[in-house]
DNA sequence: GATGCCATGTGAAATAATTCACAATGTTAA
DNA sequence: TTAACATTGTGAATTATTTCACATGGCATC
């Protein structure tokens, strides 16, 4: 199995090749986007050849077709509806930012368990009370969670989002939810990360 | 020298901690952190040798006492100072939750190029324009920055920082930075993340 | 049409991270 | 007092990830 490192960088060569492509770049050379993407050419070639494609020794990889062979590998051959579970000011950002970005995982719904936030659309998402989230997510065919509400609601949410159904959850509450094995769960912790800079920064790494 | 996973996870250890320190919880044992953390009894320990406490077979780790232990080795002597480059969604989101969080870590100036958004206050944080970053960052001794710009300014952005003197850096854009080996970069990829939890949700880990 | 060049794809080696497993230790209970 | 017990701290083993290094092959140049 593929390790989670190779997919976070196989999602980021994605995202850059299609810059380029925009740009009017046709190839690239694995030390290149190596350079682009701060890793190196082997383990760029090694991410590759996990997703099955193949470049030219003199050309390099032929941009346009090594984002559909990423797209092939990383979508779902429909496109996944994700609902979003705290409508603060972490949730409202996030609702924000991936209105009409990836035209693969659209964000759906969104839930909160405060009234002034129901019933309204944010960036032109509807807002339900996490009461209908069962409902909602099971109409809509929602298989994945981004959970942005507070500490102390998060393991609950959580727990209600796998019991709709949602196999997949991206949790920005600051706290390891406990959950069945099977529910893939990607923690990001922000305040790990600013303490981990604050580290690193001054002792070096 | 310690890896950066091993510093994230202490990090949790130190809030989940303080969290059983606050309900009136004395001393854990290693497995049970693990629990709580997510993690094995073993890392823990791990984890734990590497600051230099030292648990009691019989009582576990004495709660206040790692804590403290944690934070001579997390923490810098003083607080260190942070300036935030970018006042977004994203931008406030992080102010609003950092204030007053952490006492050892404290924005205490924000930046944006948008005239709309300098000369206020927000969160209690002042906003310059980026203009006067350099001036303000060393006024304030200002080693550490979190990149909240749009991708197209991050890398300018970032070499801002680092002519100011800046040491570290939280990027919340969505491309890698090309800066001096020296300084420390932390990237949070949110759209790799949620990549992640699509891919992985459904071909399972 | 040979030759040199350069980048790929990939076994093998190296390095990093995690887990195992057990001696050491202090506590409790008989 | 002593035996049984549970947990720590840590070397060693295991597993995961990254890097090395080179055979292979296409293309330009002579
Ligand atoms: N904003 C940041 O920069 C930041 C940084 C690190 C971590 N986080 C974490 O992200 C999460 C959200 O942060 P935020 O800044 O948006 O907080 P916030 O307080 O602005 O928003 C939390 C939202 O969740 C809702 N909520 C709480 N409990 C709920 C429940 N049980 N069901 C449904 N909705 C519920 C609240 O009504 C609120 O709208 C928090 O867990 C926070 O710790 C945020
Ligand atoms: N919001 C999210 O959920 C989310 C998710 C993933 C990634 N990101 C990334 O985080 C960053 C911020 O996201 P956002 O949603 O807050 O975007 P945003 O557009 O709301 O905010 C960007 C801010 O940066 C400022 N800015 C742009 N160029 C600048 C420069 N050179 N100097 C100073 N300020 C500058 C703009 O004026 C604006 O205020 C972006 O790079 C985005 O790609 C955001």
């Amino acid at each position: 199995m593929i390790s989670d490192k190779a997919i976070a960088r196989i999602s980021l060569y994605r995202r850059l090749l299609m810059d380029l492509h925009k740009e009017g770049r046709e190839a690239i050379f694995s030390h290149d986007l190596a350079a682009i993407a701060g890793g190196s050419a082997a383990q760029v070639r090694r991410d590759l050849m996990a997703i099955g494609y193949s470049g030219s020794p003199t050309k390099g990889y032929i941009i346009d077709e090594l984002v559909r062979s990423i797209s092939d590998f990383l979508d779902c051959a429909r496109h996944q509806n994700v609902a979003l579970i705290g409508i603060g000011n972490l949730g409202r950002a996030i609702l924000a930012y991936f209105t009409n970005r990836r035209p693969n995982l659209k964000i759906v719904a969104a839930f909160d368990n405060d009234e002034h936030k129901v019933n309204r659309v944010i960036h032109g998402c509807r807002c339900y009370h996490t009461d209908d989230l069962e409902k909602i997510l099971q109409e809509n065919d929602v298989k994945l969670g981004i959970l942005t509400v507070s500490a102390s609601g998060a393991q609950g949410a959580a727990e209600k989002l796998v019991d709709a159904g949602v196999k997949g959850i991206l949790n920005f509450a600051p706290i390891p939810l406990k959950l069945p094995r099977k529910i893939y769960v990607e923690n990001v912790d922000m305040s790990a990360s600013i303490e981990k800079v604050a580290f690193f920064a001054r002792k070096g790494k």
